[in-house]
DNA sequence: CTGTTAGCGCTTTCAA
DNA sequence: TTGAAAGCGCTAACAG
């Protein structure tokens, strides 16, 4: 029942190894009539090549490791389809990788990734273990998305969406409908997207004469990776009275929507409510916050790229950072604020 | 930069390979400051072992395929995650494939995880393959899942819902509200998920006195993995008369309701509109169709686990089959059929 | 054009 | 308790 091998093959086709190679790889030039033998061996035994081997004496498995919170966000797994379609057109196989935002789930996998001899990693960092990837990224091709890792020697490559014009986009649409206590849900202060959002926001308001310091009082820092960290934003900033709401990213969004549901709060009249990222079933949605569209498919496609040209560089390539240019999608959960609430 | 091996960590401690791999592996007793010699050497060096040798002696690569349409579909996506947990808490990577339910996609996927001597593959198949994945059970471990491989000789577990008594749940949600000319917009007839679908629903059918048969008007064929589809059912069936309309799966109920949305339909006064299947977002859509949940996470769970006991028996396992019980959701897409159209 | 052989990094038997 | 050495399946350098 054990799978037959290359000497197998040699021993049926009465060549040697070395021919079986050479036919198995058309590495070199090898006799018609023993192409026809090896050929026939392998479909008799129903051979197939061991790539264990091959990776061991080649150094290259074909195969890249996608590492993120959580392969179930809608988001994550928009992206990853399209990364293993990129991937499988060139013959890699995508290890899946599910990290929670876990420092030591991360780095765990991570090491397993290493082991098991990758040949790249593509990873939405958890921001808690940047000098190791720092390090994997000398030894090893690694491209990024949506958080950068801050270490002036990280070599590798970045992907991202336009996070900055992305949030001004949201926030002055929110100040031309009339708003100004505009709250923003954000998430962990200590990733790149968190601080590049709400240096959007800071900006556009501003631009509008509104300062965004210490002391504004419609900031919360939640947490990205949880539903929930949305609601409870929604919730602890409505009450202080902001009349619009931005949440940072898709999951934010989704608690805060779900508080107005169940809330019964009516959208856009009590309370405005925007969001950067994809939110699944859009159009289907009771309300459609307004939201900066992101495209998943195409993100996940240039990472694979990127990916495959860094590892057939063998790493030499200098840093690359794509920013994906950013949509503003028109909802019906965003309005002018009720006269009584204008200050 | 080339990784450490185990013979530069013999060489620095001073002691054989055949130490280290003791040390590394606790399989065999090592007097203690050669242990510790062997401990140093490792972190001096930053070593870490290659997998991909020990796979090549020991024949077991832990490693696990997870192949489905489409990793990015909500059902799937949700599966994953659990599966990957699992299968990671027993040391255990695991290699996503999506085939678009392509036969050649499917078998070429399948031949690139031989090759990378997975342990393992966890399979919803196309159904187009069903020799092929029946010949690789019997050489490796495979558990399937929604889809059946009717093959008499095919080894493996199986998982899926209780799709009989979901369907007649449904069904008979809808003739308790009257109706009578009900519409199944069901998937690929080759596939055992619809043949179950299509069988409870015609025992449902039958029990309130209604023939399902060739000639019976309200049966769309669609295919399972197109949204598309869903929506070319609801047209087809709702312009036949129909005045309720059950979807035999999530993504062809997206394609249902998508539809009615877009013809302004009212739910339920002009259509009832019911699933089988998880909709992401569900609590938030604008109409909410009664459905029988799905639980992807506990499935996927179960998965893992059901093919870690096969690996680690050896393939040895009688075939075994898991069937998760149904459960009816109610919405607000379902109500009476309107006083004109009972037939 | 073909075959022999070393060796990729590791585990494990066998001897010491 | 330790080390030497064979061998997992494959590729590629070398010799013929």
């Amino acid at each position: 029942m054990a799978n037959a091998t290359i000497k197998d093959v040699a021993r049926r086709a009465g060549v040697s190894i070395a021919t079986v190679s050479r036919v198995l790889n058309k590495s070199a030039a090898v006799r018609d009539d023993l192409v026809q033998r090896v050929n026939q061996a392998i479909e008799d035994l129903g051979y197939y090549p061991n790539s264990i081997a091959r990776t061991l004496k080649n150094d290259n498995s074909k195969t890249v490791g996608f590492v993120v919170s959580d392969i179930a966000n809608e988001f994550f797994s928009g992206m990853v389809r399209s990364v293993e379609d990129v991937l499988n057109r060139h013959g890699y196989n995508l290890f899946v990788c599910s990290t929670d935002g876990d420092r030591t789930r991360e780095s765990s996998y991570l090491s397993l990734l290493r082991e098991k001899q990758v040949d790249g990693i593509i990873i939405n960092v958890s921001g808690k273990n940047d000098e190791l990837i720092t390090n994997i990224s000398n030894q090893l091709p690694v491209a990024l998305f949506s958080r950068k890792v801050p270490c002036a020697n990280f070599r590798g490559d970045f992907v991202d969406n336009d996070n900055f014009s992305g949030i001004v986009a949201l926030t002055n649409h929110l100040l031309e409908l009339g708003h100004r206590r505009i709250g923003l849900i954000n998430g962990q202060s200590y990733l790149s997207t968190a601080t590049e959002r709400l240096e959007g926001f800071r900006s556009a308001m501003r631009t509008a004469g509104i300062t965004v310091d210490e002391e504004y009082p419609y900031l919360y820092n939640g947490n990205f990776n949880r539903v929930s960290s949305g609601g409870d934003g929604a919730k602890a900033l409505y009450e202080k009275g902001a009349t619009a709401l931005i949440a940072a990213n898709n999951l934010l969004a989704l608690g805060a929507l779900q508080f107005c549901h169940e809330q019964h709060l009516l959208l856009p009249e009590q309370l405005s409510l925007c969001c950067f990222g994809r939110i699944s079933n859009l159009d289907l949605l009771y309300i459609r916050p307004t939201c900066i569209e992101q495209y998943p498919a195409a993100m996940g496609a240039r990472l694979a790229e990127l990916i495959i040209e860094r590892i057939e560089s063998k790493n030499t390539l200098l840093n690359r950072e794509i920013r994906f240019p950013t949509l503003l999608l028109p909802g019906n959960g965003t309005g002018a604020p009720r006269a009584d609430s204008l200050s």
